[in-house]
DNA sequence: CGGAATCGAGAACGAGCGTTCTCGCGTCCG
DNA sequence: CGGACGCGAGAACGCTCGTTCTCGATTCCG
């Protein structure tokens, strides 16, 4: 069907789709080579091993997610319109037949205390969505552009997991919502800096700290 | 050096350590056996599979992060320094030194769709401890204390998955300071039900739909 | 003391996987 | 026409892993 349809991407569509449902362990190249129909021998010849099949694949799919956030966006010029398409998108993706998560944090959790490439990959995707979600916080006139886009990829990721555990697109909501507060609240901050809304004891500028208990969880987690 | 020290105790925290820290399907019951100093006889004569000691590991861990979180919110009896003290918890634990994510995140991402008992764990232990912020945001007098639990399990699931991937505590701070602004804004609503901060398209109660647009990602997704 | 049960260490077995090799078969250039 | 090359299918190899079996040694109870 599609115009590009070279032995590479035949191997990595199908590399793609079974990665990210079964997980990559989970997967063999014979398994690869069933959906590709391509010989073992070729899938070797474009790709020296199945790490470098895997990090494709990874990439691959950071190029996915890049694209398609940037054109979603692209269709809103209001600043807190662009913010929350990135949920929308969300919301389509997650609510899709085949979603299984985010294939990073996956594969993160798969592989990431072993493979070099795998981490940098993950590392990569994530810092360019940050850096993306980094740009729409600027444009909304935020106080803090970078500490926003941060609470923004923490609902995006968390409503990737929660979604994918639950089965369910409801997670992308409560993610939609929370990151449209966040906004307002950013936005009041900046029109009205001397006070917050509510709070009795609240630092004007900056995010407190969090109290460190004495407690250890090292101590008493079952992994200690 | 504990009371408790029985066969399968030893056997479960060596397995816990070793699935947390390298993933389930990197750890090889030598390895168990290894860690444990319990011989493999044994090792099957308590748990009668991998999947079993699998299962184990991830109850334990329920166990310990329930009671670990109640401990800390009972320190606590404003009911905003209650939710506080979640993501106060979760600071520490993340930046210990043995943090790998959440366990059942990455369990549900290696194994999911494989092991009806992983799933079973995974979504039983996510349920519990949504069941337990929705009790604490209750008691914030939240006017959806559902909705508001759901956006704090986002919050939490995503700082778990950020802080593992950037290898930083930064994210629960994040998640913190969203989860105050969350309360402040679902206590704002509560008090002034009439009318919100900003916005000036704002249903007053309620949580929109988000906007689905044509796009379908399924289609142009590398997956398709 | 004696036999029976138990135990630990490790071999064994079967399966799966990543990777390479073999072997026919078709193809293309001289 | 002919031989050298490329190809796909699949076997083969080496390794790992989950699980079970073997085999001495130890221990426990009558």
């Amino acid at each position: 069907m599609n115009v590009d349809d070279t032995i590479e991407t035949r191997v990595l569509s199908a590399a793609d789709a079974l990665f990210y449902q079964y997980g990559v362990q989970s997967v063999g190249m014979d398994r690869i080579r069933d959906a590709s129909g391509v010989s073992l021998k070729k899938i070797y010849q474009c790709f020296p091993s199945k790490g470098a099949l895997v990090e494709a694949y990874l990439r691959r799919r950071d190029r996915w997610a890049r694209t398609a956030l940037e054109e979603r966006v692209a269709d809103h010029t209001d600043p807190e319109s662009r913010v929350l398409a990135v949920f929308d998108w969300l919301y389509d993706w997650v609510d899709g037949p085949d979603f299984h998560g985010c294939a990073f944090i996956n594969a993160f959790g798969e592989l990431g205390a072993g493979s070099q490439g795998v981490v940098e990959a993950v590392r990569e995707h994530k810092s360019a969505v940050r850096t993306f979600l980094r740009g729409l916080a600027f444009e909304t006139g935020a106080t803090d552009p970078d500490w926003l886009a941060s609470q923004l990829s923490v609902l995006l990721d968390g409503a990737m997991s929660n979604a994918s555990i639950s089965d369910s697109p409801a997670p992308a909501r409560h993610a939609r919502s929370a990151a449209r507060t966040l906004l307002h609240d950013a936005a009041v901050a900046a029109d009205a800096p001397a006070e917050s809304a509510a709070g009795p004891e609240e630092p004007p500028a900056g995010h407190e700290e969090p109290a460190a208990g004495p407690r250890e969880p090292a101590s008493t987690a079952p992994g200690g």
